[in-house]
DNA sequence: GCCCAGGTGGGTA
DNA sequence: TACCCACATGGG
């Protein structure tokens, strides 16, 4: 398979920020916790939320399914979209415990289309919050497809960053060996440059590892 | 004060 | 299919 020009792009984001690891949490069920809370919200505000919920003792699939809703959004306040984001969260463990008896592990273990299918159909779960839960809880190669991915590649020339979800996220798995550990690696890497670029106010091409595959920034020269 | 952030669902043409 | 809008907080 012609890795090409998809495999230049992660060799030198790896090089520049060495492996990281994701997702930042503790538990499968909390990646699916931050997936949800984290839509079109910044990390940061999610974070508060995620405190809340572990000083609460409410990370787990039962305590989120016991709680009161009023209780959850106080909770969940900080990341922004409470009320939404505290139905879908319910929403997500209530039919964990009707079709899995409460457990994710269960639902992971279906073959990767059986298991995004399912979560697909929830409401609440679209298909990047989807494709990060199949990703960083359940260790599936399903590529994250999200903000900071349209934008870096859209800037490298690669991909036009309206495009369809399923349409990018295809340009990604035709290209990639369909292995979690790469897909888990490349999508932290990717939001790692935008982010530290966004820190900086600095455009895309500025101090960036990408300099050589970059068309916008040779264009500067 | 204004703009934006690791989306999603519902409505309309 | 392609737009539009609501949803809400916190940081730059």
């Amino acid at each position: 398979m012609s890795t090409a020009p998809l495999q230049p792009v992660f060799d030198r984001l790896l090089a520049h920020f060495g492996p990281l690891h994701w997702w930042p949490a503790e538990s499968p069920f909390e990646v699916v916790i931050g997936a949800i809370l984290t839509q079109n919200t910044a990390w940061t505000n999610v974070e508060k939320a995620i405190v809340n919920l572990r000083r609460a003792e409410a990370l787990t699939p039962k305590a989120l399914r016991g709680a009161p809703r009023a209780q959850l959004e106080e909770w969940i306040h900080p990341a922004g979209f409470f009320r939404q984001k505290a139905e879908r969260l319910q929403l997500f463990v209530d039919y964990l415990f009707d079709h899995h008896d409460g457990d994710l592990g269960r639902l992971l273990a279906a073959p990767l289309p059986e298991a995004r299918r399912e979560l697909l159909a929830l409401k609440g779960v679209g298909p990047e919050t989807a494709d990060s839960i199949l990703l960083y809880a359940g260790g599936l190669p399903s590529f994250v497809v999200d903000a900071y991915t349209r934008r870096l590649f859209s800037r490298l020339g690669l991909l036009d960053a309206t495009a369809p979800y399923e349409s990018i996220r295809a340009f990604f798995m035709e290209r990639l060996p369909a292995e979690s550990d790469l897909f888990n690696e490349y999508h932290a890497l990717i939001v790692e440059q935008c982010k530290q670029l966004c820190r900086k106010r600095q455009p895309l091409c500025a101090d960036c590892p990408l300099q050589e595959l970059c068309p916008f920034a040779k264009s500067q020269q």
